[in-house]
DNA sequence: GGCAGGACGTGACCTACGTCACATGGCGTG
DNA sequence: CACGCCATGTGACGTAGGTCACGTCCTGCC
């Protein structure tokens, strides 16, 4: 494993900062380990950190009384979260769990504000990556509501792809995850996914999914409702 | 009509600026006028300025082939959009159209990000902004997922009351728009509004709405899917 | 190497909503 | 002052997709 410096190198959010800038931020942060399923931040507390996944996976997630749930976001290594409650005081906005065993670096609210004011560059990646995030959100929206389940997850599988820059999507997506992600049940995820299959418009290779036909898919997440 | 310094005052984005600074602002600005119903800005376009409302109504909109559409915000004075492609280079994330004959004053991307880069208190404004545009959103995939109509108007309801202070809710919210803004189609808000009026929880008062019942309003946002 | 828990596949059934089709009423504008 | 346009009710009907209920399979563990 990387040292922290090295690995802190890797993050966008620190992208511009000299070695000596970072490694005064590598001073700032503690590790902390979550095991599988413990729930590291809840929905409406108070918020006094900034968390960066060092290794491990983690999913942002809001949850409904009855325990239905929507997943936001999947975050991995070098991805951050909790930013939102440091930036404007209020109470975080949804509940952040561990899907695997996962070790995360913490930076305290004051240490983080006051590197953000003294370094723009820093501010400035934040601004891009929260503007990333809205594009995400709205994109989620929109498929919310103008696209039918099928289409949802054409476009999640092609977002996936592009994301991790092939065809094959190697994180591990199982349906349930995937049911999360795009408000569906599983067992409509399964059906739509075996008619994908039978299309031939992508295949499973052992637990991963790759795409076969990248306009076919394209093509399905742009109609319906 | 206020002068421009004096309404850039009212401008969050500018909050903790001296009379100065507000002034080099002011003069970057150009005016600009869009006749109701005309498209200020589309989707995919690349993006080279920020827009400030002068005067007037917008909606950002997200719009399906087949014409269906959802409403992702509707911006009033003093508030702005457009900034997102400023910061990352991006593509329009949405088309914005104007709801009513609307003026809004024009910020160029150098002119923007020379500014930005200057001032850390602008700087400071955007996070703010994004992040509260980001809660919005979350909270709008969660609503879309997690409640069924009825319980999404609620929602809809109760925080546009809370963001303008009073149980009278004064924007004009017709419908047509309520669906749009809920992902809905206009027949079931119609129904829903109805009954929320036959059951006193809401009541219409010259095409405004009155919260009657708050607390019946924000129980029924918190069930059924 | 047998077991338990999770991920999947599938059929049956039910319902919230979208869509279509009209009818009505208010108001803004020529 | 009349004509339209647009926002609104409301009924009828069709269906995507949620929920239930099981059965199978794979995989990591004791």
């Amino acid at each position: 494993m990387a040292t922290t410096t090295e690995f802190l190198a890797t993050v966008a959010l620190f992208k511009g900062l000299d070695a000596d800038e970072m490694a005064k931020f590598a001073e700032l942060l503690r590790e902390k380990s979550y095991p599988k399923g413990s729930v590291i931040l809840f929905e409406d507390d108070p918020g006094d950190a900034l968390f960066i996944v060092r290794a491990g996976r983690v999913k942002v997630v809001l949850v409904a009384e009855d325990g239905r749930e929507v997943v936001l976001g999947i975050l991995g290594p070098a991805e951050h979260f909790g930013e939102l409650s440091l930036i404007d005081d209020q109470p975080r906005p949804a509940h952040v769990v561990a899907m695997e065993e996962s070790t995360l670096l913490v930076l305290r609210r004051d240490d983080f504000r006051r590197r953000v004011e003294q370094n723009p560059s820093v501010a400035w990646s934040l601004l891009a990556e929260l503007s990333r995030r809205l594009r995400r959100a709205d994109g989620k929206i929109g498929s919310l509501v103008l696209l039918d389940v099928p289409g949802r997850i054409a476009r999640l599988l092609l977002d996936a792809a592009d994301e991790g820059g092939s065809d094959l999507i190697d994180k591990t997506l199982t349906r349930q995850t995937i049911a999360h992600l795009i408000g569906a049940s599983r067992e409509t995820v399964s059906r739509a996914t075996r008619e994908f299959q039978d299309s031939g418009w992508v295949t499973a290779e052992r637990r991963r999914i790759r795409i076969a036909d990248r306009a076919a898919l394209d093509k399905r997440s742009q109609q319906r409702a």
